[in-house]
DNA sequence: TATCAACACGAAAACGTTTTCGTTAAGAAT
DNA sequence: ATTCTTAACGAAAACGTTTTCGTGTTGATA
């Protein structure tokens, strides 16, 4: 039950001073090496390791990033996580997630908290209640503390900073064109309410795609679902209103939905009123889930390659800490004040699978 | 871009010492009304919040804990990290998560890595390097630092810490009982090589089910899945070895699966080859994931209740770490120096879905 | 008028580092 | 014999807190 030893502890064991200690184990040449041995050899033996915490203070820098997403048991969230993860760890970094359960209080709560000298920057992907209020001063009071924010997914015009975005607009565009080529008629689209962006931008693309191919859009091949409620009955809901939606729309040929859940749920629905998959029905989802792989038959997906998002946001936010570092000393005061920040477009990759043809 | 306030620069531009700053925040009363109500209102326009950092090593805790599993693009792993961040968050703590990707290597570079002063204890779940290694070293050394372990789902008898398990065998008896008493003879057992304690346990369970109904244990009927290679190609893999399974094995009506992808694969399997589920042949699978929710038919699952287990663990985690501030004052020194450690078992639970009649 | 308590505040240590700037002693140079 | 390098080390500040222990002033008491 040993607690961890210090340099102090070493200095007072050796007979030698704090500084000497340190410089020793930092191989500094001020030290004779007779010395140097003697205490390197020590400190091995205890097994000492600099505290990070001390170090933190010290050098006013964490090496720890924060995450702030809505949810985490969701396999797009996960992986961009993952993503995160690989490369702060390959670049020296620790990140601590904070959920904010896509409440605007929680969200500033894990922010406040995080702030406070914990994280030296931040990942996030806002949460839906913030998009629906678009209050967006915890945000603007970070940055303005100088501590730089990276979003990724779901951002938001209104703040400057570095972002990662999914080409929801092109993927979408990708979906319902192939759809079209494979000989689909009436595309019906599954969307959301559409104060999402990501949400917003699928649905822009479902509509370019019909204009480019001179197909006249007809509203009453969009279904909006009102996701507010995520809970355990939101499943049987949303059957129902497929259900409704394909009994009043029989021609519907071909299927986009704007997320993975809308999209198995189609097929479900599609294979219980007797349609063939992709005989009668082709069917895309947006975003390449577990479900997707495993689905029978198998989904067709836009893939938006959640790890590498989460591997440019990381690479993003960790370059613009590390060059901060330089900054004081740039006699570039504000260049380009605003444009400074990046804003990456990942492409979509349309992964084929057994619900189209 | 200013920099956020700290006690010093309030005092300075108060001309007040930093003691009286600090004192008048916190309400002391050592402190003239006059003077703190003066510093609290500058304290608040300039939006004061104390340095966690600072605190951290003034106070030798950091309120966060560290959170260390195989992988994070994993369902169950998800659940219990919203568990645990559930907790955590509500006792005033924070979590950082590290991944070992079921390596031995990183598991320890990563505990090294937080171990200095980034954390104030651990709940993990060890990787399956480790546990074919059998070398727990890196958790001996980090306990007998002081730092408290809980560990979770996957566990080892040879660390002394707080456990919470999930109830694998009486999980797996459960399940199997359920698909004898719902008419099948012939129960298959698909599960992996039993390095992973989970694994085995559930293996014991399908047994033991068996012989408390008097059925004699075929061992044609258990199918060993190698899992070691966790790559795109492991599905079709997967898919192929159930395929001879099932054609070896005509006579079998029901399957029990130790994971959920097993489960599924094996419904998928069965239709293809022209079986009925239920009816010709009912499937239970261990692990209440998204797959088992929106298969089709959808999965009787053994559910683990991932989020109670990060709650508990989390309870456990910082119950002992608070505790232990008492601790130096008590008298009783060792007393009960292992049976000390509390190992909570997580009851399963059974969904009932369509797979099974 | 000398003593005393109460009040209001400041100085300094401590947490564990790193780093700058001395300081001492020995040996070389003048 | 005096000055000057150089080698080897220590003291102290700094990061931002909290807390213990003074300390000076005031008004009351003896």
């Amino acid at each position: 039950m040993k607690r961890k030893i210090t340099l102090k502890q070493i200095a007072r064991e050796l007979e030698v001073s704090i500084s000497t200690v340190s410089k020793a184990l930092s191989g500094s040449k001020e030290i004779s090496e007779d010395t140097t041995q003697k205490i390197q050899a020590f400190a091995k033996l205890y097994n000492y390791r600099p505290n990070n915490i001390a170090l933190s203070l010290k050098n006013r820098k964490t090496k720890t990033i924060g995450i702030l997403i809505p949810e985490i048991v969701h396999h797009f969230f996960s992986t961009v996580i993952f993503g995160i993860e690989r490369v702060a760890n390959k670049r020296g970094y620790n990140v601590i997630v904070g959920l904010s359960n896509e409440s605007f209080t929680k969200e500033i709560i894990n922010m406040e908290m995080l702030a406070n000298g914990s994280i030296d920057g931040f990942i996030l992907s806002i949460s839906k209640e913030t998009l629906l209020k678009q209050d967006y001063h915890h945000f603007h009071a970070t940055i303005n503390q100088g501590m730089p924010i990276v979003m990724f997914d779901r951002v938001v015009s209104e703040v400057d900073c570095d972002k990662v975005i999914v080409d929801d607009f092109n993927g979408a565009v990708k979906a319902v064109n192939m759809l079209i080529n494979k000989g689909c008629e009436n595309i019906a689209l599954l969307t959301t309410m559409d104060y999402v962006s990501v949400g917003r931008l699928r649905t822009q693309g479902y509509l370019e795609a019909l204009e480019r191919n001179n197909i006249e859009p007809n509203s009453d091949l969009i279904l909006k679902i009102n996701d507010s409620l995520n809970s355990a009955d939101h499943l049987e809901f949303l059957e129902n209103e497929i259900n409704k939606f394909f009994e009043l729309n029989p021609n519907i040929d071909g299927v986009f939905a704007v997320n993975e859940l809308y999209a198995i749920t189609a097929m479900k629905v599609a294979k219980k009123i007797g349609l063939k998959i992709p005989e009668d029905i082709q069917v895309i989802g947006f975003t390449d889930g577990v479900l997707s792989k495993h689905a029978t038959p198998t989904l067709t997906t836009v893939s938006q390659h959640g790890q590498r998002i989460g591997e440019q946001a990381a690479n993003l936010l960790i370059d613009r800490l590390e060059s901060e570092d330089v900054e004081p000393d740039s006699f570039i005061v504000n260049s380009n004040p605003k444009s400074d920040f990046i804003k990456l477009v990942i492409e979509t990759e349309i992964i084929e699978r057994e619900s189209t043809k």
